[in-house]
DNA sequence: TTGTATGCGTTATCAA
DNA sequence: TTGATAACGCATACAA
């Protein structure tokens, strides 16, 4: 049997109250008793019960982290941010992967978290109204990430601003049949995500006075595969897109797979833009929207510690910058007719004028393979775009 | 305040003793009884306290995982595995993440998880000797992918099988000077995979007839970066490799990825093969050594549920098999003199000549891209290749 | 600065 | 089948 608090006090020849005092580091206690505390722990070998301390002090330094994915490159890495930050905090991490739909719907009717976390960190999980407030009742503090709960804690990026430069950099490239493989649009829950982004699609084009056309959005679910087959009803259309934005790597990915299959190339026959800056976008050569991922996470996990210290009171929300990243799968539309990428000269490829201009593209095959990107990019940027709201 | 399991008791008018029974499903509880409590329960939406509950149970419910990178590919789709029969046995995943050295340290100094979690999975993490110890000397069941530790189950694929096919599928190709980009062979602690991989490497070139060349080693740390840092070391030997091995796919991208910048290209000046078979190795169309990743999650879970319901006694371990997929990246031998790939007609790229011969490759460049693998197809390997060893 | 005593919410043992 | 009650191992208010 393992050693007990009341092993040590014995052996300390103190009380266990102290000893619970000398070991956790509080100030009222001596220094020669904490050191005969400490020795006799050491001799011991004795490690404190975390449930017991759990149930005496309420605190359970255990932080829940609910997500839909763990095996997708964006939500590990968001992951491992929020890792690094408990971890240096001493909390411990608890996950929760609620893909599946079963599992989704016994974690909420059953609240296995309940009482079993100091705070929770919701990863980009398309809730129902009353999922959210059965967040929200578990009386802990809730970090959001992606969608904007009341009550929550949040961080996101800015998903208007990432998705219209992306289409925005199209256009600037003379395309006018401009697809979109969105995520997962159906879902009749608060993921707003892809709604965002859609909209900001099809303000744009309104922007350029292109018209709307509902089959050049097809649904591609976030995944390599649905974001090939979504490629694939993209081409068999009458009149194709020449350009393709789809809104995660991932999705990029598999439709330049359909592109290959097919024998065709990005960006000579389809441009695609992708988003996310996903680890092997630039192995890709693929043209995207950058996202500070693992930042992401360690906001998400800061936000706790600042609530759980009672740092701040009200929740925050942080919107972090997106960053367009032009690589060789973007390119000047082929000639369609007396319009050329001359007649939008006017339109930026970000929303404001920021003071970080877009690094020159490299329209059709580039010569030169891109240069390696600064990893501290983000942090130069102007810090409008970083703005904290308090709410 | 949430309710007890006292409050419950009042209002079921039974004792609290009942109210656990009851709400665990225990046999001796008669139905209507079970009913009063269990209604009792639910307008109390009563919640139980799992730190009590531990407490008084000495079971925790948790398993800890340990891994030294949440962020990578390999180890997120292993997580992935462990979830998946984890929760849907009910048990809790305590994650921790041991990339940081000084992390790593506290943990074997402190051993947080002790009296925490009813078992653990390591993950391909170095450990030590007094390691190794502290880990068994936690009294849970351990199971560890990769490395084989006293008294722990294991689930591993047969690297050397793996490594040895690489190899011989390159020298087969004509190749006579093949270089390996290793991982951490440094590490002085039980991390064997790489120096089980490096020495299949050596046997085979000795097999071959090749002489061993030092300088044709590149140490890459499984990394992108590192993997790209390591190919441009080999290639600037004066008399570089017209192959290379690298022991995992990100590796090999890096490779590529430096290819691409000298502007090179695989496999016309130089062969590349890799290992994993990661998500977008098929993107970049690389050969490379799949191994079923997350399979081996989940048999790493299977385990410890074994291990907890006492089904068997003693640590057993699962070595999984690895397949060879051809794609790209490899191709013939450009004229290297008077040998030929004729020359090594009896090495079977596989180290025993089973029942599942490799699919032909496409040298050069592919005609027609590879088509979609079955994701099932290690499930059809014959069973010599899944071996189960009670020990 | 230190000790005493109580509470935390269950489970499990024993008796009824 | 049910109830009373003693652990479980620690934190903390209060007293000294």
């Amino acid at each position: 049997m393992a050693a007990s608090i009341i092993d040590v006090a014995k052996r300390a020849k103190v009380s266990t109250a102290t000893v619970s005092r000398a070991l956790r580091g509080l100030p009222n206690v001596s220094e020669v008793t904490r050191e005969r505390v400490l020795r006799a722990a050491e001799e011991l070998s004795y490690a404190i019960s975390p449930h017991a301390s759990s149930l005496a002090s309420g605190r359970t330094g255990t932080i829940g982290v609910v997500l839909p994915f763990v095996n997708r490159w964006f939500y590990s890495q968001v992951l491992s941010g929020i890792d690094s930050v408990l971890r240096a905090n001493d909390l411990d991490l608890l996950l929760y992967n609620l893909g599946d739909a079963r599992v989704h719907e016994r974690f909420f009717a059953r609240m296995p978290l309940r009482r079993r976390v100091d705070a929770l960190i919701v990863l980009n999980l398309p809730l129902s109204a009353a999922e959210s407030d059965a967040l929200v009742s578990m009386e802990v503090p809730v970090a959001v990430l992606g969608t904007r709960v009341p009550g929550c804690w949040h961080v996101s990026i800015d998903n208007a601003q990432g998705a219209t430069t992306a289409v925005r950099h199209l256009i600037n490239l003379g395309h006018r049949r401009i697809g979109m493989i969105t995520g997962a649009l159906g879902d009749p829950r608060g993921f707003t995500t892809p709604i965002v982004r859609e909209h900001a699609y099809r303000s744009v084009l309104a922007e350029a006075g292109i018209p709307y056309e509902p089959d050049l959005e097809a649904p591609g679910n976030f995944g390599i595969e649905e974001g090939a087959s979504a490629m694939a009803r993209l081409l068999s259309l009458p009149d194709p897109p020449t350009a393709v934005f789809a809104e995660s790597d991932l999705m990029a990915f598999g439709a330049l797979r359909t592109l290959t299959r097919m024998g065709l190339r990005a960006p000579d026959d389809v441009s695609v833009i992708g988003f996310d800056d996903h680890e092997t976008a630039e192995l890709l050569n693929l043209t995207t929207i950058a996202q500070p991922v693992t930042h992401q996470g360690e906001l998400l996990a800061r936000q706790i510690l600042d609530a759980l210290s009672g740092a701040s009171e009200e929740p925050a929300e942080v919107v972090v910058p997106t960053r367009l990243v032009v690589r060789g799968t973007t390119g000047a539309a082929r000639v369609a007719g007396p319009r050329t990428s001359r007649d939008h000269p006017g339109l930026p490829d970000r929303p404001e004028g920021a003071g970080h201009p877009d690094r020159p593209g490299h329209p059709g095959r580039a010569a030169e393979p891109p240069a390696p990107r600064d990893g501290t990019a983000y942090d130069r940027l102007p810090d409008q775009h970083t703005r904290t709201t308090a709410r």
